[in-house]
DNA sequence: CGGGATCCGCTGGGATACTG
DNA sequence: CAGTATCCCAGCGGATCCCG
């Protein structure tokens, strides 16, 4: 095997990152976790999302086997979420994210407004020369 | 506070997709696992990012402090990069995550099998009736 | 060698309205 | 209630050419 290609080795993160990567996957995961829970529940608890983002987040996520969908025929109808022992697999990696946020998050912004900072300031000398 | 709102738990999932969610970030990162390297070579290493894509993720890298930026001037120039403490902090998580799509990325693929073939099972069943 | 600048197609994702 | 359907736009990301 050629160091020169971390190909091999990166489609795992390819992989992950095609699952969890898009802007409400997590939260909905997330919002799983404590069990089972109706359409409506996942959307209040979830600040922000539309129905289609939801609705197509949760089609993707079963689809991909992380979560199972019960349907209760009745008027109205009642859809219950949960996730699958698949899906539950992915707790502990996202507990780690979020750990590593709160713990290092602080640190980015930080250097997020130290580069703006400097870049402002290189800016500046530009002009007065 | 409130359990029908989890936006501020959730947001620490937001930070952290924010910062490695991007299509190129994650392999960037796992190229400079081993120490610094050349831009040339991050990119030798990345099978398929254009240098669009990497000076862009590697200057929002840096943005972030999770990456220094080291200029030789010289010609033909030299740039190396390197994971700062603040990126290095980030390894373990990118491992867990590789870990986890080595273990569980199979089922997902025969999970989403499995749905194909029972949408389209479902699909010729509405056409015989 | 290590970028910057520009053009452009694709799609992620929001808003709104309608259905069973 | 739990979606589906449609319109629409911002921006991600690829391709190409240029520069110090």
């Amino acid at each position: 095997m050629k160091p020169a290609d971390i190909s091999h080795t990166a489609c795992s993160y390819t992989h992950v990152l095609e699952i969890i990567s898009n802007k409400w996957t997590a939260l909905v995961i997330y919002s799983l976790e404590n069990g089972t829970i109706r359409y409506g529940e996942i959307k209040r608890r979830i600040d922000g999302i539309s129905q289609k983002m939801l609705t197509q987040t949760l089609k993707q996520l079963e689809r991909d086997g992380l979560v199972s969908r019960k349907v209760t025929p009745s008027v109205p109808p009642i859809v219950d979420y949960t996730l699958t022992p698949l899906g539950e697999t992915l707790i502990p990696c996202m507990k780690m994210l979020k750990g590593w946020a709160a713990e290092h998050y602080p640190s980015v912004q930080k250097a997020r407004e130290s580069y703006l900072l400097a870049e402002a300031d290189a800016a500046v000398r530009q002009l007065k020369s």
